[in-house]
DNA sequence: AAGCTGCTCAACCGCATGATC
DNA sequence: GGATCATGCGGTTGAGCAGCT
């Protein structure tokens, strides 16, 4: 049995929106909402339009904290260096780029800034280009918070996290407090964690706290054990961890932690490793987010 | 002026996922 | 646990436009 339509297609108007329609649409969701389903929106409102194309048009074109114009220079580094960790995850790019949607940042990727990262001419991190940590001014301590508590949670594990801004430097031994603290233990305020799901997982079963003691992520050798390494040659370290239950699993990822982790440029990088050992999802966790530091 | 080409971007499509029953 | 439905996402399409010949 196929998949039933979302809406009557024969029946529905298709195409570009007409100033009327928009109009129609935006005074409809600002004194209404969409009351949870765009499905049946269009008729409430008076429209021939089916419910995806008036949630398409709201989130694109309508939504007031729309930024229209062209991309900044940050933009570009932002978009470029998401782009090359994660490829092309529109909506996490777009996420991080306030008043831009999934949509704008695709075509101006394809059309344009595509063009311009592959010519170099955009500063943001390319293939080559990853910056390794220096050794110097050290967190000793890191904690992390993030007052983002609601969204699904697949996209919440894109906006949790900490980080370090203006301090690129991590230790070996200080890996070892960044994921201690991803446990339970040394929580000096359980406020700064909201995630609940997060409170069963046990230092002891992460196991690369335990097996990278000594060396710095910084230097350029690499760290192995039959259960996690370590290695940076210009690229990012990644720590892989093979312990934990999948549920574990599943609960670091939601708080921002993805296996293995990469530590890059001025944050930490955390990136998910698939099956077939291909890295199809990522946290950058951004400077905001970071509450404590010591 | 007409025709062609390439570019832009709004919109659509199909699939994956999550929620609900 | 399976079926159904709504939503979100990334890939793709195509209308409209600008620039060129």
């Amino acid at each position: 049995m196929g998949r039933a339509p979302c809406c009557d297609k024969a029946n529905v108007k298709r195409g570009p929106w007409s100033p009327e329609e928009d109009a129609t649409l935006k005074s409809y969701l600002e004194a209404h909402g969409t009351g949870g389903n765009w499905i049946a929106l269009p008729k409430k409102a008076g429209l021939r339009r089916c419910g995806k194309s008036c949630r398409l048009r709201w989130l694109n074109y309508l939504r007031p904290d729309i930024k229209h114009g062209g991309f900044t220079e940050d933009e570009d580094n932002i978009i470029c260096n998401l782009y090359n960790e994660i490829g092309s995850r529109w909506s996490v790019i777009a996420s991080q780029l306030p008043g831009r949607t999934d949509n704008d940042v695709k075509n101006y990727w394809n059309t344009k800034l595509k063009k311009k990262w592959l010519a170099g001419k955009v500063n943001g991190a390319n293939n080559s280009s990853y910056n390794t940590m220096s050794t110097s001014n050290a967190p000793a301590l890191l904690g992390f918070a993030s007052n983002h508590t609601s969204g699904s949670p697949n996209l919440d594990m894109y906006h949790r996290g900490f980080s370090v801004s203006g301090i690129n430097t991590f230790t070996a031994a200080e890996c070892q407090v960044i994921y201690d603290r991803a446990t339970t233990a040394n929580v000096p305020n359980s406020a700064y964690y909201p995630y609940t799901g997060f409170d069963h997982i046990k230092s002891n079963e992460i196991e690369v706290s335990s097996k990278v003691s000594t060396s710095s992520i910084s230097n350029s050798s690499s760290i192995s054990s039959s259960s996690s390494s370590l290695a940076m040659d210009g690229k990012p370290s990644l720590l892989t961890c093979n312990k934990g239950t999948l549920d574990e699993a599943a609960a670091m990822m939601d708080f921002g932690f993805g296996f293995p982790f990469d530590a890059v440029n001025n944050g930490i990088w955390f990136q998910e490793r698939a099956q077939d050992n291909s890295l199809n999802c990522g946290s950058y966790i951004s400077s905001s987010d970071l509450n404590y530091i010591c």
